[in-house]
DNA sequence: CCGCCAAGGATAGTTGAACTATCCTTGGCG
DNA sequence: CGCCAAGGATAGTTCAACTATCCTTGGCGG
């Protein structure tokens, strides 16, 4: 197909392409002559993934290509593009603070929080941006005045943990289809607000339970 | 204190402090002569949280300034400020497709959705925000050729209610302390991240032992 | 063979958000 | 009485993400 129909297809403005094409979000078509290029249905599925990192993910244009870009590197193993994609996605957190005062609390946080995954048994390196992103959210609850919640945080930790088996198993299915390269890029992105909405859902059921709680009884 | 001193307190810049009191972001200080205003701990405390929900929850000045609004407003209980503020608090679906087609595909996911958790007694209204976000997100995971995770959906949705019962009784517990009005928001904003971050590392402890597996037994 | 013409690519312009710098007003104080 | 800095108002800047315009190119009809 050409451009005009990738846009119709994709339910992108041809200009956008255009902008995707020019920052690497999407691969050129195959030129089939000097002045038309050929697209494929997989450039329609990379268009509607770019959109769902951008708009659902919030991830920027930058942010969205260098992802894609390790996620497809043949010079990688799968299971390599797999956690380099994992680490580049976002959130992160650009620099810890340089404040000696905040610097000492911050480092006291991380290190509380790595003890406590540590003796949970799970494994993982000191480099993983997602251990920055955890100390920041709460060195920042404690800044506030909040108790760092300590145990709730075992809790998390607990129920996270199976749902994480279950959904890499997932992943590495569609990941040995070797047409869904993108498919933890997907799941991260996509899984993330699910689980955020449900449990926003949960904390309205507890809210109304609790306000006009009738007869029913309370979720097993 | 000073504007100066609230500056080199909470870590932001002037022009940007006196930004964000344009916008309503924060509360004006009291003004102890017709040039001088006196802010207080308070304000410390709100600067901390508005780029907390800035930088961490990605949202953007108008959505702030919202949330704190109906946050605060005392014409609202408690109970509604609560909830109302959840609602405002994104992310959000702009709008649902127009399109007729997608516009089936997207009604017939909601209402899958929507029997799974009443099937599991949740209580919510039918207009609660997070059910878009849900149906968004499972609607682009569907249209990108991946399944719709339903059984995974099952498993998220009994993971998440024991926390979120915990993190109401936290929140309430603070909510009590008239001080802390905004505890909603902080933990809305502030906890989805850890959560997130724990399943990023959860994923990268699975992904490490089913690699490099030694002799260590699997976390319970 | 020559020039037309549209697809596709390059270039510059637009828009909106989030600051940021400058100017202006004001009243306490020497 | 006039200086001067805090604080507020106004306009300017920067950056990302598009978006519109122009330009290049080569197949093809005359």
């Amino acid at each position: 197909m050409h451009l005009a129909e990738l846009s119709r297809r994709s339910g992108v403005s041809v200009p956008s392409i255009k902008f995707y094409l020019r920052e690497g979000l999407v691969p050129p078509g195959t030129p089939v002559s000097a002045r038309k290029a050929e697209y494929s249905e997989d450039h329609v599925r990379r268009l509607r993934l770019v959109r769902a990192m951008l708009t659902i993910g919030k991830m920027s244009v930058a942010q969205a290509r260098d992802v894609l870009a390790v996620a497809e590197d043949p010079a990688f193993t799968r299971h390599e593009r797999l956690g380099a994609a994992q680490y580049m996605l976002p959130p992160h957190v650009e620099a810890p603070p340089q404040d000696s005062e905040e610097r000492v609390v911050w480092d006291e946080i991380r290190g509380l929080i790595l003890d406590e995954l540590r003796r949970l048994g799970w494994r993982f390196l000191d480099t993983a941006p997602a251990l920055d992103v955890l100390t920041q959210s709460v060195a920042t609850l404690v800044g506030l005045g909040y108790d760092a919640p300590v145990e709730d945080f075992r809790r998390y930790a607990a129920a996270i943990r199976p749902m994480a088996e279950a959904e890499y198993a997932t992943i590495a299915l569609y990941e040995q289809i070797e047409e869904a390269l993108e498919a933890t890029v997907a799941y991260t992105v996509l899984v993330e607000p699910i689980l955020l909405a449900l449990r926003r859902l949960a904390h309205e059921d507890v809210s109304s339970r609790l306000r006009h709680g009738t007869g029913d009884e309370p979720a097993p």
